[in-house]
DNA sequence: GAACGATACACTGTCGACAGAATGAAATTC
DNA sequence: GAATTTCATTCTGTCGACAGTGTATCGTTC
C-alpha cells in the first residue's frame, strides 16, 4: 500500500458512460429527485449531445435500478414505497452478512484503513449535504464487499444501488443521521474480529434506524433464527 | 386465489423488447455461443430493422450479464471461466438457501404442482434438446424464488442468469445429465418440509455435480466455515 | 521465413430527422 | 357548469448516415 498503481487501466469513456455518470450524480445529489420524469430531448440540449448516448446512458441505469421505463411514455427517477425498502433490506442483510464474513477473514490493515478513512469523512461531514454522506455510506459498504469476490459485489450493488438513489431525499432528523453515521463503527469492529455478535445482528442494528424498519426483518428473525438452530445442532 | 385477474397489464412490446427476447433465445438454444461476437449491422440485416434498437435490445442484455461490451470492440456472449462458475455459485447458494426457506414458510399445494409439473417435463426432456432441459430447469428456480419476494427473485435472477446462459453449451455426460434432472426432487421435498437437510446442504448437493465444480465451494466450504468456528468458539 | 509497418475495410459511436403515441388544452354537448 | 370529445403539441421509438477507431490483410525488410 505505498502506492496506487501508475497505470490505471485505461476506460476509453465513451459519451454514454460520461453521461451515465452525469445523471448518476444528479440523481445522488437531488438535483433530480425520486420520481421526477427525464426528458431525453431536455438532457440533450443541456448537454450538447443527441439523444441516443442520452438514451443509452438512461438505459444503462434502469437496469442499475435507479430509473424505470414506461414504454411510450418516459424515464422517471425511481421511486420506492416504505414496503419496497423493507424487502431490498430483508435481502440485503442475508447478502451482505455473508460478505461481511467474508470479508472478515481476509480483513487486512489496509482495508481497515480505508474503512476508517471513509467514516473520518463522513463524520466530519455530520452538518454538511445529504449527498455527499449518501455517497460516503455507499463507498463504505461497498468498500466491504469488493474485497470477498467479484460476484457478491456486482449482485450486492445491483440490489442496493436504488436504496442510495432513493435515501438521499428521504429527509432526515438530525439523531438519525447520527445514528447511521456512527453505527458504522461496529462494522468496522466485526470486520476487525473485535465484535461478538453474529454479522446478521450487526447489521440489522445499522440498518434498523435509517429507513425506519419495523422491529423484525420478515426474513431474518423467522426463518434464519430457525437455521441458525440446526446449523448448531449439526455441528 | 380462484382465477387470475382478468386484465393483465398490456405489454406494448416496443421493437427492443422483441429483439431482446430473439438474442436472448438465440443464446438460450445456443444458436449463438459464448464468447461470439454479435456483429450489430449484421443482426439489423437479419431482423430489417436500423441498428438502434439492436443497440438498444443488446445493452439490455448487457445489463443482465449474458452479454459483455468491449467499448469499441463489439459487442460478445459471455463467456464464464470455471472460476466464475464457482464464484457465482457460492453466492447463488447463499442467497438461494435464503428464498428456499422462504418459500418453505409459504409454501402452498398450487406452488408445489407447479414444481412438480415443471420437473415432470424436465424428465421427459431428457433424451431431448439441451436448451429445453436447461429453460425448464431455470424456470423450476425461479418459481421457488417468485414466491417469497420481489426483490430476492430479481436479485438471484440477475446473479444466475449468465450461468444458464453459459450452461447450455456445455457438454454434459449423460450421468450428469440425469444428476442435473433429479436432484431437482430434493428440492421439493425440502420446501414441503419432508427434508431433514438444511437448506444449504440441500443446495449444495444440487449444484455440485452439474458444472463439475471441485468438492468444495470456494465460499461455502473454505470461508463460511472458518467463521462457523470463530462463531462456535464465541457461543 | 518471420517480424514489422502501411493500407484498406468493417464496425461502433454518434448524429439529425421523421412517424406515431401520449399528454394536455380547447371546444362542444348535455 | 361538468363531462366528454377533438385537436394540437410534445416526446419517444425508430431510421438512415457519417466519422473515427479497431482489425485484418498485404507488402516490405531483415
Amino acid at each position: 500500500m505505498s502506492r496506487n498503481p501508475v497505470f490505471a487501466p485505461v476506460h476509453l469513456p465513451t459519451l454514454k458512460h460520461n453521461i451515465a455518470e452525469i445523471i448518476s450524480d444528479a440523481i445522488f445529489s437531488g438535483k433530480i429527485k425520486p420520481g421526477e420524469r427525464l426528458n431525453e430531448s431536455q438532457l440533450a440540449r443541456d448537454l450538447h449531445v443527441s439523444r441516443a448516448p442520452i438514451r443509452e446512458a438512461l438505459q444503462q441505469l434502469e437496469e442499475q435500478g435507479i430509473i424505470v421505463n414506461h414504454p411510450r411514455r418516459g424515464m422517471f427517477v425511481v421511486n420506492l414505497e416504505d414496503e419496497d425498502l423493507q424487502k431490498i433490506n430483508s435481502v440485503r442483510l442475508v447478502l451482505e452478512a455473508e460478505a461481511m464474513r467474508l470479508a472478515r477473514a481476509n480483513f487486512t490493515p489496509a482495508a481497515q484503513a480505508k474503512l476508517n478513512q471513509i467514516l473520518d469523512r463522513m463524520e466530519r461531514s455530520e452538518g454538511g449535504q445529504p449527498s455527499l454522506r449518501v455517497k460516503l455510506d455507499y463507498e463504505f459498504h461497498r468498500a466491504i464487499w469488493a474485497s470477498p469476490a467479484k460476484y457478491i459485489e456486482r449482485t450486492l450493488a445491483g440490489l442496493i444501488v436504488p436504496l442510495f438513489a432513493y435515501s438521499v431525499i428521504r429527509a432526515m432528523k438530525s439523531d438519525k443521521v447520527r445514528h447511521v453515521i456512527y453505527s458504522h463503527r461496529p462494522l468496522i469492529d466485526f470486520l476487525a474480529g473485535k465484535s461478538n455478535e453474529t454479522a446478521e445482528k450487526v447489521l440489522a442494528d445499522h440498518l434498523k434506524i435509517p429507513w425506519s424498519l419495523p422491529e423484525r426483518f420478515s426474513s431474518y428473525s423467522e426463518e434464519a433464527k430457525k437455521t441458525e438452530k440446526k446449523r448448531k445442532a449439526r455441528s
